[in-house]
DNA sequence: TTTACATTTTGAACACTGTTCAATATATTT
DNA sequence: AAATATATTGAACAGTGTTCAAAATGTAAA
């Protein structure tokens, strides 16, 4: 019934709802069954009626926060000069982001994915998401014949490969030591990458 | 005294073995208190006796470990060409070695620390890892000004960061797809980063 | 309105996790 | 052999995810 269905996706919306403030709150290891199920307002076992367990309920917020990253770093991106100038500014905001919510780096990066089969498009969503947020500058580039297709190709793989281990390091194992030294580190690797 | 110091070592032995093995075979997320204890064949609360929690036990074994993939690299690379040869073949070989024990990759960058005091430089110990690992080689390319000691050093950082990254999202978001493409991802990083 | 049925919500229970502590067992010394 | 010191241990506690039968609620029919 249609009735049913909205009232579902509500519930729904009140555990996802919940889980996210945990998440961007308090980080991902205090993600649990009944302090989700408290912020919602009902009990742990009726988290079981709607997801069928707590780990498909913490992936399904993958995608709110990818809006969400996008966004972010849409709003403070927009006005940067296109090409490699903006490119440099969309992945450091973009960096900055799991910088301030690093329980939502953690769901991105580290979390295990419970059942590899279905799954496979939320990994996806992960993956392609600084890609997606760079595709209208590599393409600028390419039109501006800064670059080729082949070359903006493993600039793409090296950044994400790249942004990904630096902000692995630095949130994991406070390598460099402090903010400074991270975005130092951040904005040379950029450089050095960009730099035809 | 003596003694004593010496027994105490054989029994904490015991149980960095076991954590070793449980890390090695079953994976980070099987290591628990009781599983280490039956292998190590005392009760799960002895092991309060010689660490004072589970995570300085299971960080314990980073220094094993690290010699380990030391030796591996090692003896697959002790017979190549130095320079930006040899370096291809170490990153790959330390990225291999992760390959075939994701628990260990798992301790290594993702388990957080438990109190940020005094492992500071447990944490060194794994970010320190590649570099000295390729030290003798970045060296021979500065001798024969291949590169600057500048260059080197973003160079270093880039290829760091590069494949903690690149093993990240393969062991934990099947991205590459498959070993053959993580494989070729793997070489056309290192080769783009090495290229002068 | 009251009865009958369908659906949703819920707490008890189970098997796990890490950790503490008092009791037991072993080893050492007197 | 008795007294003391040390090592080992299981019970207990608070937490985790998950299942399931019972209770509460909503809906339809009599």
């Amino acid at each position: 019934m249609n009735k049913k269905e909205i009232q579902e996706q509500r519930v729904k919306g009140y555990f996802i709802t919940a889980t996210k403030d945990l998440l961007k709150s308090e980080g991902l290891k205090s993600v649990s069954v009944r302090n989700i199920a408290d912020r919602a307002g009902y009990s742990f076992a009726t988290l079981y009626n709607y997801f069928k367990d707590v780990k498909d309920l913490v992936f399904l917020c993958v995608k709110d926060f990818r809006e969400e990253c996008r966004e972010y770093v849409d709003t403070r991106t927009t006005t940067v000069t296109p090409g490699n100038k903006r490119l440099k500014a969309i992945i450091l905001a973009y960096m900055e982001y799991f910088i301030q919510y690093p329980g939502i780096f953690d769901l991105f990066f580290a979390e295990k994915l419970s059942d590899i089969s279905g799954k496979g498009d939320t990994s996806t969503l992960i993956t392609s998401l600084l890609e997606e947020l760079c595709a209208a500058d590599w393409d600028y580039c390419i039109d501006m014949r800064m670059l080729t297709s082949r070359e903006a190709g493993l600039k793409k793989a090296a950044l994400l490969y790249g942004t990904t281990g630096l902000l692995t390091l630095y949130l994991n194992r406070r390598h460099p030591g402090s903010y400074d030294a991270f975005f130092k580190q951040a904005t040379h690797f950029i450089d050095s990458q960009l730099k035809s």
